[in-house]
DNA sequence: TATGATATCCTTTTT
DNA sequence: GGATATCATA
């Protein structure tokens, strides 16, 4: 049994897998087959008689995990289900749902994925005062991800003297105070977000010793996959699990790390042996999965880099077909070049889905499209989770977590007027306020004053209306407990209105929205389904029944990438997203200063040789072919910008490539010569040659003008600093006026205007003469709805509308 | 209050 | 170029 799992590994890999008692590093090189060491291992443990209870095995995608479970399983069977296995952030989102009250945090918390914790930072830098100018959300959350990251509490934040001086360097003095506050609402709104997840974990496990004992018995194994990319959070939860058995096993490559810039430290793999001194080391080599050109050209990039473990690639393989250079005059053109290769080698007998086309930034994903779907090559576009990005499936979502978590005042914001339901800024300004005086949530407060029995009628009326809002969301939780997960969700769409909403209004986008909701729900069906399956089987507690709060979780934690569908398609992603794939041909587009490596990068080595292990990482994805394409010309913003060929392209050794222009072109600082101009290529650069041969969409008349050869391009223009703009003080000022008003308003509205009643005829200036069908009254203003002869029903505002009495 | 029009930022990369 | 914030208007 256990000789039919060693069978075909070779004398590294085997050593790795049987030797798994104790701390093991595992260095594995790029296709050395890390992944079937990892299974095989973990098979192997299962047939020496480890309990798959007692195995933690932590990965970086959702989709490792499945992979590795299913490989698992083929080998060994069933047993494997019930192993732990999973992303640091899944299966400790699980932890934490199991024990959250141990750290003041209800058992249903709430996950806030990145949008949802950029928000609540950007209202509270408005909630503070300070000025938007100098305090960017999306700065702000990056800053306080990376105190999280290394596990640094807003209490040491301000207690540390060097993140304080840099936040004055950067002229944000006040970034401890917003970080202390968006925890403190964090925990107020029983949520959590990404890092928390770890951090949270790490509080946890320190702060609870029954706790941390109860899984350090549990977990007596402990496997890391992407070891590399581990930030110090998840280091520090490894080493307090493994404490009492110090049977850790990490797997990595110095070489691929890719994620210094959400806190990984490469320095955890490159200290492990001294972290467990009696570490064993597996050097993992020779690359099964690239030809001999494509590892020799990755390594003679990556020895540029100045840190790195000792190791040497190689691959046994045939040497293969050099590493194609392409350079085009247009960002446009390159889309074209990529889309031709393929259907060439498609013709030749590829299929689809053997290719991959891998960019440094998502916006780059645009050409290609339109060039594969011009040639109709059938793609699809790997991006975060586009799905959840679509606004009514946050709104619902948004609806969902309320339910479960009421406290959560971000979600009851997110909904407490979506549908509209005459619920505006200043009430719920107005709710929010008494919520912080009375230190609890908007939902507590409004339940409160649906009791208060002195209130004037203009308050009565607003508070009737935010009342309805709270029956149905308990209507809905009552629901919650009687149903199936799907089954509730349908009644949470029609209940709340949306469905209506989406079906009333005749927006074209509406049936874009009912797609997505329909393609969520059946997301929950087949969740179900999973869970029931598991129940026959026995792999599942029969009262352990599917909640939504468990399906809540799992989806914040996804991404495209998990609901892979097999389709025979090009793939379309960023490098970053490529990590532990592997195609036959590989396509890396943008080879461009500025945009690999990124223009931020530049400034510092550390950035710089990060840039470089990604190009290392693409590279290496490749089975037989990789084409490396730039553009001369990029379109930016709209704008037609000059780029330089990438710098990495010169670092490749050049016996691997095989470029359609002089390479010598490349080295030296100065420009390449142009199109149409230069010697050697004597004709317009390959993209002409290759579109007359039938493809006349792209002729030489199309494109732009183009300058003559030596004439020096204008650089880009240096970035105009912003000038800041003077602050506007009748705005400083409306802002107090608001509050006050918010405050204190027990007066009666303003009513001017306001002197219809129901029945009565008026005129409007554009509408005609129509009846008053009905008045509602508002904080400040009267609503009033118009039956116009000539233009059916409208709903106006007393303040604005000027209707006259007839 | 709710909507459409106009100004303004932007871009790494992802769990 | 495109999403999002702000503004003007019924």
């Amino acid at each position: 049994m256990s000789e039919d799992i060693l069978q075909g590994l070779n004398d590294v890999q085997r050593e790795a897998v049987v030797n798994y008692e104790g701390p093991s590093l595992i260095i594995a090189g790029a296709g050395s087959g890390k992944t079937r060491v990892l299974t095989t291992r973990i098979a192997y443990m299962l047939s020496q008689g480890v309990a798959p209870q007692s195995i933690l095995a932590l990965t970086f995608t959702n989709k490792a995990a499945r992979e590795m479970r299913e490989r698992i399983e083929r080998m060994v069977g069933d047993r494997a289900r019930y192993i732990r296995m999973g992303t640091f952030h899944s299966v400790f989102a699980r932890l934490l749902r199991e024990n959250a009250e141990k750290i003041g945090f209800p058992q249903s918390y709430t996950i806030y994925e990145s949008n949802d914790a950029k928000n609540l930072i950007k209202t509270i830098i408005k909630d503070m005062n300070l000025s938007e100018e100098r305090y960017k959300p999306q700065a702000v959350a990056a800053r306080i991800s990376m105190a999280k990251n290394s596990l640094i509490t807003p209490g040491a934040y301000i207690a540390n003297a060097t993140l304080l001086a840099e936040d004055r360097e950067m002229k944000s003095p006040e970034i401890g105070a917003i970080y202390a506050e968006y925890c403190r609402r964090c925990k107020q709104n029983g949520a959590m977000d990404f890092d928390d997840l770890l951090l949270q974990t790490n509080i946890l496990l320190r702060d609870a010793p029954d706790v941390l004992e109860r899984y350090q018995q549990q977990f007596r194994y402990i496997l890391v996959d992407e070891y590399q990319d581990t930030n110090m959070g998840q280091y520090i939860i490894v080493r307090r699990l493994a404490l009492q058995h110090s049977n850790v096993c990490v797997v990595g490559d110095d070489a691929q790390s890719i994620y210094a810039f959400r806190g990984a430290k490469i320095e955890n793999i490159l200290s492990f042996q001294r972290d467990y001194p009696t570490t064993k080391v597996y050097k993992l080599e020779q690359n099964y999965r690239s030809t001999q050109t494509i590892v020799e050209a990755a390594n003679s990039l990556i020895k540029h880099n100045s840190r790195r473990l000792d190791k040497r690639c190689f691959s046994a393989a045939e040497l293969g077909k050099k590493i194609r250079l392409v350079r085009v005059l247009e960002d446009s053109y390159e889309a074209t070049e990529v889309a031709l290769d393929i259907k060439d080698k498609a013709r030749s007998g590829a299929e689809w889905r053997d290719f991959a086309i891998l960019y440094r930034t998502n916006k780059q994903h645009g050409l290609f499209e339109s060039a594969l779907t011009r040639l109709s090559i059938p793609y699809r576009v790997y991006k975060g989770m586009s799905l959840l990005e679509h606004k009514d499936i946050r709104k619902f979502l948004a609806y969902i977590a309320l339910i479960i978590n009421p406290n959560d005042n971000e979600s009851f914001k997110h909904v407490v007027n979506y549908p509209p339901r005459g619920i505006g800024e200043t009430t719920v300004a107005r709710i929010e306020q008494l919520a912080r005086e009375q230190q609890t949530s908007m939902w507590h407060t409004v339940e409160r004053l649906l009791d208060s029995p002195e209130l004037s009628t203009v308050e009565r009326a607003v508070v009737r209306k935010v009342g309805d809002f709270v029956r149905l969301i308990k209507e809905l939780a009552a629901l919650r407990v009687e149903m199936g997960v799907s089954d509730f969700a349908n009644e949470v769409i029609a209940r709340s209105g949306m469905l209506q909403m989406l079906e009333l209004e005749k927006k074209p986008e509406n049936d874009t929205s009912k797609d997505y909701l329909d393609q969520l729900i059946s997301m929950m069906g087949s969740y179900e389904d999973e869970c029931h399956r598991e129940m026959e089987e026995g792999l599942r507690e029969e009262r352990d029944v599917p909640t939504i709060e468990e399906w809540m979780q799992n989806i914040m934690l996804q991404t495209d990438q998990d609901n892979e569908d097999d389709d025979n398609r090009v793939t379309l992603m960023t490098v970053h997203s490529a990590k532990g794939l592997e195609y036959d041909y590989i396509y890396i587009v943008g080879m461009e200063e500025g945009l690999l490596p990124s223009k931020r990068s530049v400034e510092s080595l550390a950035d710089l040789e990060e840039e470089r292990r990604l190009m290392y990482v693409a590279i290496t994805r490749a089975k037989k072919e990789v084409m490396l394409s730039f553009a001369e010309l990029r379109r930016v913003w709209g704008k037609m910008e000059n780029s330089l060929p990438s710098r990495f392209l010169k670092e490749i050794d050049e016996k691997y490539l095989d470029a359609n222009f002089r390479l010598s072109e490349l080295s030296g600082r100065g420009r390449m010569s142009s199109f149409g101009l230069d010697d050697d290529c004597g004709d317009e650069g390959i993209v002409t040659r290759r579109m007359q041969g039938g493809y006349g969409s792209a002729r030489s008349s199309e494109r732009p003008a183009f300058r003559g050869g030596n004439e020096p391009r204008p650089r880009p223009r240096p970035e105009l600093v912003s000038t800041p703009q003077p602050l506007d003080p009748r705005r400083a000022g409306m802002r107090s006026v608001g509050m006050r008003q918010a405050g204190s308003d027990s007066t009666t509205p303003t009513s001017a205007g306001c002197n219809y009643a129901v029945g009565e005829r008026v005129e409007h200036p554009k509408f005609g003469r129509g009846t008053v069908e009905r008045i509602e009254v508002l904080a400040t203003d009267h609503k009033v709805v118009v039956a116009f002869d000539n233009y059916g029903s409208k709903t106006l505002l007393a303040k604005f509308a000027k209707l006259t009495k007839v």
